[in-house]
DNA sequence: GTCTGTTTGAAACATACGTTTGAGATCCGG
DNA sequence: CCGGATCTCAAACGTATGTTTCAAACAGAC
C-alpha cells in the first residue's frame, strides 16, 4: 500500500455505515471494524468522532462545490444575463452530482442519504459546519433559485425550498432503496440519475404551484 | 393524583424530549428525570425503552387513524361516486390533525415531528411497527391517491408518493423549525397548520407534473 | 387491622461507548 | 544502519446507557 490509507480506509467503512445506520448509532468499534483498522487509529488520525463526521462530509463536498460552482458558471454563460430557467438550476445539481468522479459505485446515493441525516440527526452541529463551510455555492443556489421564482412571497419560496430538500435528501436517504441499489451493482450510476430524473419535475412543479393561500382564522369544529 | 399518573407522565416526558433529541439522544434517565419518576418505572410499566417508544406512537396515533377513517368516510360520502380530487385527499390528512382532540398546546407538532424521526431514525424496526400497526388507513390512502392520479404510471406514481413522503417527513422532522415553532409559544397550531397548508399545494402540484420522460442511453461526458 | 397484589424507591448490574495510554512496529532520510 | 518521527496495537480508563433486583411503601378487600 502506498502511503497511510488507513485514513481512507477509515473513511469510506464510516461513509458508508453512517449511511446505514445513522450517525450515533455507528460506533467507532463499527467502523474501525469494518475498516479492519485499530481502533485508536480514528482519534488518532482525526481527533473525534465528530471530527470523522465533518471529514466525511468534507471528503466529498469540497470537491463537489468547486464542480458545482463550473456548472453555475456554465449555467449563467449559456443564459448571458437573462434568468435561467427554475427546472434548469434544478438540472444542474443533478448534473454537477453526475460529473463528480465517483469513488465506487455506491456513488452519490450514499452521499443524499448523509445530507438527510445531517439535516434531521445531530442536533444542530454538523448543519451549522456544512452551512459556514459551503455558504458560497450554497448562497449562489439560492439566489438562483430566487431569480427563477419572482412570483413568490419569500416566506412561500423559504418553505418551498425545505419541501425540496426533503424530497430529495429523504427519497435519496431511504435505507430500502438504498439496499437495493447496493443489491444490483450494476447499472447503480443510472438508477440514482433516473431517480433524479422523475424528481426534477416533481420539484419544479411544486415549485411553481400557485400561490399559498393562507386563511387566518380558520379553524374545523371538533367532531361530535 | 388519581390513578397510576406515571405512565402518562413517562408517556408526556418521553414524547417531548423524543421529539427535540430523537430517540437514541434520549436516555431514559433524560425521561424519568423530566417525568419526575424513577429510573426502574420505564421497564416496569413499558417493558424496555423500545416498547416506550411505540407506546408514544400508539397514545397518538391509535385515536388519529380512527378520525382519519372518519374523513375518509366523510369524503367519500361528499362525492357520492366521484373519484375525489387530488387535494381533497391531501386536505383530509391535515384536517384530521386539526380535529384531534389536542393533548396539550404543543398539540401536533410535536407528533408530525416523531412521525419525520420515525421515518429518518430507528433503523427500521420502528417504521416496521407503524406500517403494520396501521395498514389499514394507511392502504386506504394509497388506494385513493392511486384513484385521483391516473393518468400517472405506477412507478412514476410510487416515486411521487416517495417524493410527498420526503417533503413531509423531512420538514416536520427539521429540529431548527421545531424550536421555532417552540419559542414562538403562541399560534402554534396554526403554525403547523401554516405549514400543512403551504405544504399541500407544493405536492399536489408535483404529483400533476407531466409524466416523466426517460431518455435512456443520455449520460453526460466527464469534465475536461 | 391484616393480608395480598401492585407500584415505587435506591442501588447495583452488565455492557457499550468515546477516548487515552504507552509500548511496539514501521518507515525513511542521513 | 541508525535514529527520530510517524503510525499501529492491545489494553485500559471513565462514563453513560438499558436493565434488573429486592426491599419498602401503598392500595383496596375482607
Amino acid at each position: 500500500m502506498a502511503q497511510s490509507d488507513t485514513v481512507d480506509r477509515i473513511l469510506d467503512a464510516a461513509e458508508e455505515l453512517f449511511a446505514e445506520r445513522g450517525f450515533s448509532e455507528t460506533s467507532l468499534r463499527m467502523i474501525t471494524g469494518k475498516a479492519k483498522v485499530n481502533l485508536a487509529a480514528v482519534n488518532y488520525h482525526f481527533g473525534s468522532k465528530n471530527a470523522l463526521i465533518q471529514a466525511v462530509f468534507a471528503r466529498f463536498l469540497t470537491p463537489f462545490s468547486v464542480t458545482l460552482g463550473k456548472s453555475f458558471d456554465d449555467l449563467e454563460a449559456r443564459n448571458a444575463g437573462r434568468r435561467p430557467e427554475l427546472q434548469d438550476i434544478l438540472a444542474v445539481l443533478t448534473e454537477s452530482a453526475a460529473r463528480m468522479p465517483q469513488r465506487s459505485d455506491k456513488g452519490i446515493s450514499i452521499f443524499m442519504r448523509l445530507l438527510g441525516l445531517a439535516y434531521t440527526q445531530s442536533q444542530g452541529h454538523l448543519r451549522k459546519f456544512l452551512e459556514q463551510e459551503y455558504s458560497e455555492p450554497f448562497g449562489r443556489f439560492m439566489r438562483l433559485l430566487k431569480e427563477a421564482t419572482p412570483q413568490l412571497s419569500a416566506v412561500d419560496r423559504y418553505w418551498r425550498i425545505q419541501f425540496m430538500l426533503g424530497a430529495t435528501a429523504f427519497t435519496m436517504s431511504s435505507s430500502d432503496a438504498l439496499r437495493d441499489i447496493l443489491q444490483n451493482k450494476l447499472g447503480v450510476e443510472t438508477s440514482v440519475q433516473e431517480i433524479a430524473a422523475r424528481l426534477v419535475p416533481f420539484l419544479a412543479a411544486g415549485m411553481q404551484a400557485e400561490q399559498t393561500l393562507l386563511v387566518p382564522g380558520q379553524r374545523k369544529a371538533p367532531v361530535a
